[in-house]
RNA sequence: GGCCCAUUGGUCAAGCGGUUAAGACGUCGCCCUCUCACGGCGAAUUCAGGAGUUCGAUUCUCCUAUGGGUCACCA
């Protein structure tokens, strides 16, 4: 359609957190713009009075920062098309409805919600479909007037038409055409004086200059009832985006009411922003290659709305932790040390080598919440079984355990430079002078140092990390346990 | 229920009339290895069903099934 500058826009409602899916129409709404160097907008969607959250905006602001996910024009930084928060735009919308209603193309309806309750009660009852019966479609112009005089309460209602189809393209869905008969004469202006979303996200978009419009497909069965605005002003219908929905099993949407992760919540688990971003851009759209690692720069060249796929998409947690792993994996050691010591603390007080210990966790870390548990044997021995000490694969067990760490026990002793590669060096001394496996004499070592079946890091780097006394005291309480 | 949309392995998906039906996660096996992991190699698993159209359908059409969305003074 229009073919001028592309302007996207992000319109969420505040409601107190972000959701996935949400956060997923806001990057593809960011990219689209990007990728063509138009411009993506914020704007606040707040007309339902009676579901404002206290610093849910704040939420809005913080994530889209945070995913680096800048706007050109918003309630913050304003912009030619002010202001971008609905609830402040109220007289703008009133204007328009009115102009509406002397087109003819709208009405007043002076209906009580009792009264519609009980017609859609009765509607039910003889098995009908649900919707308004169009009841205060004709009214004089003697009694609309009696009635505003009286300050009878009133919403504006578009009247659709009763005959003809209505058809609007979408650039994933393709044209999408309805019969005008299927449609209800849904409320456009609220009691209150609000605006709803359908009537708001029109007057909002055509003023804002946004196209392509790219929301969640919830909003596909209501997009010909906008195409009837757009045409009853003689603006130009925009084009549309709409996105499937991120689902958590094949029937259910992914809902925080349902206890689904929001956005805040993945940060929290230990998920990076860069994972999360990367990972939500490949549910429900895909490249034409076989990259699947993108920082969002690469995402702003190669992203296209046409190749977002047109059915839901479930949102796996095993693959976001792969992708998590990936980015883990790359990070400088300083920057994964920054990252995983606030999990280290958690349950490692007392001190120990964190360089080293980083070192050996960032290979083995998929997700930074995993990490407290990893390394909570390092303050305090956990109970362990002798057992642990039996090993198949290293031909291990209890006694030639004992014997072994009785062999390392005087060598770690005597050892006075206590560094990883002395250490290294005088075990491996003494495996050779034993002339055992490396398995036997090592294995033994870490499972006194752990207490652990599993352990970021063999024996040697566990000793290096935990200190000469720790070790050395871990390894003689073993040496008792086994005796 | 009406209307709209969707349907390729367990999951994300490529494909756009002729392919050995990509790739990734996950799973399994092997290698590496002082556990686990990382890394390397390999394997199994898919076109919802039925009619058409066509020399030929995963690709086009219709029907059925299943799933989703929507029918609010919520967005």
């Amino acid at each position: 359609m229009a073919l001028d500058r592309i302007r996207t826009r992000f319109a969420p409602s505040p409601t107190g957190y972000m959701h996935v899916g949400n956060l997923r129409t806001a990057l593809y709404a960011y990219l689209t713009a990007r990728k063509s160097g138009g411009d993506f907008l914020l704007r606040i969607e707040d007309t339902d009075q009676t579901r404002q959250v206290e610093g849910a905006t704040e939420i809005i602001y913080n994530t889209l920062k945070e995913t680096r996910l800048f706007w050109d024009e918003g309630p913050d930084i304003g912009g030619p098309y002010g202001p971008y928060v609905q609830s402040e735009r109220k007289d703008i919308y009133k204007k328009y409805a009115l102009e509406l209603v002397d087109m003819g193309a709208a009405y007043y309806c002076f209906c009580t919600k009792e009264r519609l309750e009980e017609v859609n009660r009765i509607k039910e009852l003889s098995g009908q479909v649900a919707g308004y019966d169009n009841h205060c479609r004709n009214l004089s112009k003697e009694e609309i007037k009696a009635n505003l005089d009286a300050g009878v309460p009133y919403v504006i209602r578009q009247r659709i038409p009763d005959s003809g189809s209505t058809y609007f393209d979408d650039l994933v869905y393709g044209r999408i055409e309805v019969e005008n008969n299927t449609l209800d004469d849904q409320i456009l202006l609220k009691a209150d004086g609000m605006p709803t979303y359908n009537f708001a996200n029109v007057i909002d978009d055509h003023l804002m200059l946004i196209n392509p419009v790219i929301r969640g497909a919830e909003y596909l069965s209501s997009a010909p009832k906008y195409s009837l605005l757009y045409r009853a002003y003689g603006w130009e219908i925009p084009d549309y985006v709409h996105c499937p929905p991120v689902m958590r099993d094949a029937q259910h949407k992914l809902s925080k009411r349902h206890g689904d992760a929001s956005y805040e919540d993945l940060v929290e688990m230990g998920y990076l922003k860069e994972a999360i971003l990367n990972y939500i851009a490949l549910l429900g759209w895909s490249p034409k290659s076989d990259k699947e690692k993108f920082t969002l720069e690469e995402l702003e060249a190669v992203f296209d709305p046409k190749n977002i796929s047109r059915s839901p998409a479930i949102f796996d947690y095993e693959k976001l932790k792969f992708l998590n792993g990936e980015y883990i994996r790359e990070l400088s050691p300083e920057d994964f040390k920054e990252k995983a010591m606030p999990y280290i603390k958690k349950t490692v007080k007392g001190d120990c080598d964190f360089d080293l210990l980083c070192h050996v966790l960032q290979k083995r870390c998929e997700v930074l919440g995993d990490i407290s548990e990893q390394v909570d044997f390092i303050d305090e021995m956990p109970e362990y079984d002798i057992d642990l000490f039996t090993s198949k694969k290293m031909k291990t067990n209890p006694e030639n355990s004992k014997q072994m760490l009785n062999e390392l026990l005087p060598v770690l002793e005597g050892l006075n430079d206590w560094t990883m590669d002395n250490i290294h060096g005088e075990l491996f001394k003494l495996i050779e002078k034993l002339g055992v496996k490396n398995g036997l004499l090592l294995y033994p070592l870490r499972v006194a140092v752990s207490g652990k079946q599993f352990t970021p890091g063999g024996g040697v780097e566990l000793a290096a990390v935990m200190g000469k006394e720790k070790t050395i005291d871990r390894v003689k309480k073993a040496l008792v346990k086994l005796a």
